[in-house]
DNA sequence: CTTGCTATGTGCAAGAATTCACAATCTTTT
DNA sequence: AAAAGATTGTGAATTCTTGCACATAGCAAG
């Protein structure tokens, strides 16, 4: 169904869920049509980018006309297979994991919290604002059967990254969102991508620096 | 003093503050020497990537040898200008908020948070476990005077983000980073990075269920 | 001081990604 | 029913990025 998926860039995947955003504020507001100008200018991209990261999944526009929010979104849905509920569990249960656990956003976008570890004994037990209770990281094996989390988020200090990671993949998942500053390494079957803000502030420092020069 | 800043790649400069993470840790471990390949392959990244990337500022290592681990890193600090304080300030004392704000890696690079402001009267007046005492976002202008804070970091609502940047913008930042869900548009003379985690989960999404066809 | 070993720095080729520019197509107007 | 106007979809040109491959240079051993 995916057409000719060989040719369809890195960085195509990150920008049609970003167009998703402003669709879905269009949807509220009952805005029906936009362009893919509209759309390009709201996501600070190129309108052909938007139109040409579009076509690689199919023609979703009407030329003279512009793009159907509700079904435009729809089709993102479906591409992103973001139409369907995610099961999550999060290793690491510090302010991070706490943000993230509760972040309303996730949730509405599909993305639901059924586990949560930590290693630390002073959390362990802990009933979270969410409902979730906080096992132990080593107990992640047995429950991952019962629950069925199929992404794993890592929140630990970067000191329990890596056997955080290790024990969620022994749990099965298959793909990892980790937020240590400890690069987790690629492990074989299982999609690793790592966030780390501290590069975010390091790329503005050097740029807000090489401005003034 | 910069070479030639015509031709770096944009990527590069994120991958340069990559490379310090596995640097500061072979630093506290008294590891001396490290070799492109093995820093390569610690960041996922191509060896002949490190070394063109360090390449646009200059000659760091030693041929036949590597990169003496404390030169490049203190070499990196003075590229990425993290070799010195940056005062940040911080609208949204969320879960999120709180996290930014406490988290001891952002000040382990010099990233320290001197103000933080939020638009619930609830939260105004609570002063933060780091010392900060939250601040109505409509006061920003005259404290910034007072701070000097550098660069804006927004965890509001998607609501509030963009009222939220635009006093940043009149306060004097010239940088902001952005993690609510809504989209800041790039004003005139200010930097904006943008960083939504439900993308991220999109991406492994898509890919997770691309794999599986 | 010469040979061998190793790992950097980089010109250039190969490969990707982006953007242009225009044909295609749909609606509205005359 | 033809013309005007709008905006998509996309082949091709352009620009940007990456990676190869090797010359270069430092060190060590004989």
């Amino acid at each position: 169904m995916t057409s000719k998926e060989s040719k369809i860039p890195g960085a195509t995947i990150g920008r049609i869920a970003l167009y998703s955003r402003p669709l879905e504020r269009f949807l509220e507001e009952g805005t029906e049509l936009v362009s893919s100008e509209r759309l390009a200018s709201l996501c600070n991209v190129n309108p052909a980018q938007v139109r040409k990261d579009l076509s690689y999944f199919g023609e979703f526009g009407v030329r003279g006309i512009g793009y159907n929010v509700r079904d435009l979104l729809t089709e993102i849905r479906k591409i992103l297979v973001s139409d369907r509920e995610w099961k999550l569990a999060i290793a690491g249960v510090g302010n991070m994991g706490k943000a993230l656990v509760e972040n309303v956003n996730l949730l509405k976008r599909g993305y639901r919290f059924v586990a949560a570890f930590d290693s630390n004994p002073e959390r362990i037990g802990k009933k979270l604002p969410s409902g979730l209770t906080v096992q132990p990281l080593t107990s992640i094996g047995p429950s991952k059967e019962e629950l069925g989390f199929e992404i794993g988020v890592i929140t630990t200090g970067p000191a329990y990254a890596q056997s955080a990671a290790d024990m969620l993949i022994r749990a099965g998942v298959r793909a990892i969102l980790n937020f240590s500053a400890f690069q987790v390494r690629q492990p074989e079957g299982c999609l690793v991508e790592n966030v780390d803000f501290s590069i975010n502030l390091d790329d503005l420092a050097y740029h807000l620096s090489s401005i003034s020069e």
